[in-house]
DNA sequence: TTGTAGGCGTTATCAG
DNA sequence: CTGATAACGCCTACAA
């Protein structure tokens, strides 16, 4: 009987409690998620959308969400968007096919995305950058402060040019603060300072090769995240350029991955668990009484990319 | 009507077809996919457990599955075992409860697990050495072969004592390897050369800092996985120890990530797309004439730690 | 306090 | 070739 496994909603005398359970041991009863499903509305699943989970930062975020998720009862789906316009848009339908009570997207970069995400009813947040004009929650860090604290301090060793590592598509927010924080200091030399990526170790090898093997380059670096930072010491060494000295660097996001590098790096430390139990709160939590958009406070974690400590 | 959008099992005349369609888009028709569950007894959802989805190895074999499965109409729950023992038959209850048509795990440890899993009659694909006991079909590449071509390497490169950085838990194959390989060389020493830890960053830092601050330190190491690798990097630049000329390193795993290290590692290179296609084939091709247990090839990816390319 | 029956959205079978 | 209908397993309202 579904009182009993259920505990309720109305009460069921010892007697019959015990006799059921006795039933249920007997014929190796195991309720059925789908028959639950379909009859409540409800799965008990959520979807986590990223654009690439090898990505440290994701995989460290998806463990921390995978395991909240589970303290509460939920199971999670994971997708891959690829960094492609139409597999995110494919796989936001699997999802939605799966009926997943909810859906906490990193980097969702298409309209229609956002449009299936709206007319679909689904519970959403965004860990990006609020996607304020679309009325979806958020929860997020302020990237804008985070990238001029990072900023600050590279200047405070002094660094006169500092170049960007960009990620490719619109983390806005980042790469303004880098040109309101240099644009006064570099003037008509800005944009030489700036290259850009994909975010991943790839991406941001390449783009450090090109911001660095010139005669002008820069003697230190903001880069947009702790993955493209890994293909940027990867760079320094192919050019035998020795960071924090020859180059100093300081990135974002505060995997636990940076803090192995050689030289460990200085990054803005992102605080994963108070986003990853903020987003299922919005998600899961069946009071609607919250915040549209939550912004989480960062701190810089200062090691030695940045020349804080020279020992190795 | 259902023939119409699953084309078939029947014909249906063009003009229904059409009046169908026409019906599904006016009233924004959603299949439900809970219902469809209840009633085909499947619900095209795969599993997928790991100890951490945070180490490379596991995250970019995730990220292959996923996409592989999802072209296969399959969507893929995850879940975290967290190297736990209790966590991991809870995770698979979970799993269980919610009715996967299949599940593939790295990193069982637990006998209940095993029964679990073979009372529940899920489909499941092992890819952790061959738990032929259990009769539980896998995808495995040959570990003591693998280890044993690393020993070989590094001697090659004339080391005599080669030390271990083992993973706690039974990856008995890749241990025995490196004891049959050292043991006639090593004799009583053998057992001074092993050290153990988690298969993580810190697990493989600490184990390294143990191995390598003593005078009779080996002049190399077979580390059991390139996550403990990064630990051991890192371990050895704060030994002041240079890699490879102090102490020559040769992991297991080939992650991209491994090709980013200072100096990038030499590693045994698993087929991950290979094994994460077999392991699908296993758990969703209703032809049921498979192997029981798949051994794929590997080969030495070698790069610097080795002492092969002293170039950075 | 307990038994029963109806319905959630599909698919497949059966009669037309 | 098409329309109606039973059944999948669960939850809950209602009757006993």
């Amino acid at each position: 009987m579904s009182y009993v496994v259920n505990r309720g909603p109305r009460p069921v005398a010892e007697a019959t409690r015990e006799r059921v359970l006795a039933a249920m041991e007997e014929l190796n009863y195991r309720p059925n998620a789908s028959a639950r499903a379909l009859k409540l509305a409800r799965t008990y699943v959520l979807g986590l959308m990223m654009t690439d989970i090898t990505n440290p930062y994701y995989s460290e975020f998806a463990r921390i969400f995978q395991d909240l998720a589970y303290e509460a009862g939920y199971a999670v789906m994971i997708a891959n968007t690829a960094h492609d316009g139409a597999k995110e848009i494919a796989e936001l339908k699997s999802l939605l096919a799966r009926e997943v009570d909810g859906i906490a997207a990193y980097g969702v970069r298409e309209e229609e995305t956002l449009e299936l995400l709206a007319s679909s009813g689904v519970r959403t947040v965004s860990m990006d950058w609020h996607l304020t004009r679309d009325g979806m929650p958020s929860v997020v860090i302020d990237d804008y402060r985070a990238t001029r604290l990072a900023i600050e301090h590279l200047q405070g060793h002094h660094h006169q040019r500092i170049g960007l590592i960009g990620g490719t598509g619109d983390r806005t927010a980042r790469q303004q603060a880098w040109r309101d924080a240099m644009g006064p200091i570099l003037g008509r030399d800005l944009e030489g300072l700036a290259e850009w990526g994909e975010f991943s170790r790839d991406g941001g090898y390449h783009a450090t090769m090109r911001l660095l093997d010139r005669p002008d380059r820069p003697s230190a670096m903001f880069v947009s995240s702790d993955v493209q930072a890994f293909g940027a010491l990867r760079a320094a060494q192919v050019l035998r350029l020795n960071v924090p000295r020859d180059v100093a660097i300081v990135s974002f996001d505060g995997t636990v991955a940076s803090a192995y590098t050689s030289p460990p790096l200085t990054t803005i430390q992102v605080p994963y668990e108070q986003v990853a139990r903020q987003c299922l709160r919005k998600l899961t939590d069946p009071r609607d009484s919250f915040e549209m958009h939550t912004t989480l406070d960062h701190y810089l974690e200062v090691r030695s990319s940045c020349g804080c400590n020279p020992e190795p």
